[in-house]
DNA sequence: TTGTACGCGTTATCAC
DNA sequence: GTGATAACGCGTACAA
């Protein structure tokens, strides 16, 4: 059936501008793509007929044809973590250098919910995915890597999954941390820890403990304080920490929204910070921290810096089909001294 | 060519699975989609070959011939600023519920950029498309809305444009900041407008001028501080507007980002907030709101609800085809006093 | 209940 | 330089 005249709601397809234009779909499709062999007369042609109708190519049948999506997915934990947005940012910013588009989701630390979105990425022929990972979907990740699909991990480390991994060195954010505290003079340091239902809650729970150890510092399990990753969680996790018959004189915090909580909680009490304890936090260093009271000294972790080279990795991959050797990329934390860390 | 046998790398086909089931290919169309017309026997075999095949449906060829995308996109502003992402965060939530994927791009308030990410949510067939535009893309929106797309304008209202929009009372919230103010006795009041070069941003300067009037609040040309939306220009604007030689007694910032970069550029002054000068904001209430000091008054914005809603409207859209009047979805604002703003 | 065949909108490989 | 034509992977009438 042919028709040069498109009815109510129809969308034109490459077949339309063919006719309107009097030329062979092939040519058609040349001059959208590019292809020089098409003479000047007929190219024209082509693109008055594109305008007139109003035409755009139909990237779904383009993807099917090429066997390509030309979209890059991410899972992240939470959308509205400032954390995981940076993250967001950095990867969509060279997502559109290449063209290509960026798909979202967010697991909130729920594992189906993880495993749900990883299966969309893999119908949806993702071309690239990317994930911060509660690290209990590593038979659905590895899967996806057998069928060659490129996956770069971030932020949260999971062993045992061959494929290429970008995050912060956490290991020595702790240590600059703890050296720090450690330094003005502080021993008893309470730990706000995050989720151990998560791989990595548990994986940075140990990370603690061991560095905790490499210093010397005493050990006591009631000033280690773990939970999910929310706000209240991290008043609450403060509160009990300063309610201690001998409370710590410092406390660390592992993530923004905790640290958060703590400090609100702080604020509510009689506990000065960091008159009665001091605070350090591990996150990026975003400027909402410059406004916040006291000033909170932290160590800094560069998620935007990490969805670049995410992205950037999944790219390499994308060009080159010769197997690289897997990349392990960690970022340098640096320490930022405010107000919140005193000498004890 | 048969193959029951994958190779390396390759992806299994419904062919495939047809092949190892032995049956035809209809069949398992039926089995993948959930139709009851096939028998037990070979519906288990179909799920068995699917199985031991890792076989994963390719949404590409499912959306080719269905004609739909399963995904609707958004863009936004900026994905960094945590109104944004809680508008992203609310459009997600809605859109898994309906196992429909969420694509995202950002303009960073650049019109070039904008009409890029139109054109692929274009080209993708995106089922629907949620728009926090500069304005500036009035043709491209209305030509997708031509071509049926169901497009919803959210927090930044456009006027001609045949759509849905969701987004804030915000000639009420200037209302109320101004009348909070005003009750409290200040009738010099600097605002630290957005960018003017974003329609929305002209929009609501407009807005500003009128409801002073409105209000009877007396006209100073030099109080209407102009700029990117920026932590820096924020800073900026608060330090020209205290420089006056008469300066405010209050300032009425209208973003979070633009507020930040005030309240820091005070705190590194010896201008004092509530004392020098009284400070409000309308943005969303985040949990960081409460542990910024001095606490902000503001009037409150529902990024997350917008979002849900605007998503909704989508899906209602989606499904009903009979054509509904266009909606205008307006939440009302609410003032929440904090220390930032005190009786002159 | 099951299988066949066609078409969705493209790209790519051919002959011409 | 140009135009048929065969795929791409799937859904679905239709026939069997």
């Amino acid at each position: 059936m042919k028709r040069f005249i498109l009815g109510e709601g129809m969308v034109a397809t490459i077949k339309d501008v063919a006719g309107l234009a009097g030329v062979s779909l092939g040519t058609v499709s040349k001059v959208i793509n590019g292809d020089q062999s098409v003479s000047d007369k007929r190219s024209e042609r082509v693109k008055v007929a594109i305008a007139t109708l109003g035409y755009s190519p139909n990237s779904i049948a383009q993807n099917l044809r090429t066997a390509n999506s030309k979209t890059i997915s991410v899972l992240l934990a939470n959308i509205t973590n400032p954390f995981q947005m940076a993250l967001a940012k950095g990867i969509e910013e060279v997502a559109v250098e290449h063209n290509y588009n960026l798909a979202v989701s967010s697991t909130n630390e729920r594992v189906e919910k993880e495993l749900d979105s990883l299966e969309m990425f893999e119908r949806n022929r993702s071309d690239g995915i990317i994930i911060c990972s509660t690290g209990k979907t590593k038979e659905k990740i590895c899967s996806l890597i057998e069928k060659n699909i490129p996956v770069v991990m971030v932020d949260r480390f999971v062993p045992g999954i061959p494929c290429d991994y970008v995050g912060d060195n956490f290991p020595r954010a702790i240590e600059i941390a703890l050296q720090h505290l450690q330094a003005l003079g502080h021993n008893r340091i309470g730990i706000i820890h995050g989720d151990m239902n998560t791989y990595h809650g548990a994986y940075r729970h140990g990370l603690v403990l061991k560095k905790m150890r490499k210093l010397g510092l005493p050990h006591d399990t009631n000033l280690h304080k773990t939970g999910p990753y929310t706000y209240e969680q991290g008043g609450n996790a403060f509160r009990e920490l300063m309610a201690m018959s001998v409370p710590p004189t410092a406390v660390l915090a592992v993530n923004n929204v905790l640290c958060a909580g703590a400090i609100n909680a702080a604020n509510n009490s009689e506990v000065n910070i960091p008159g009665d304890v001091s605070l350090v936090l591990i996150n990026e260093n975003n400027f909402m921290w410059d406004i916040v009271s006291p000033g909170i000294t932290m160590v800094t972790q560069s998620p935007l810096t990490i969805g670049r080279s995410a992205a950037n990795i999944i790219f390499e991959r994308l060009r080159g089909k010769e197997k690289m050797a897997f990349t392990n990329t960690l970022f340098e934390p640096t320490l930022v001294v405010r107000e919140s860390t005193r000498i004890l």
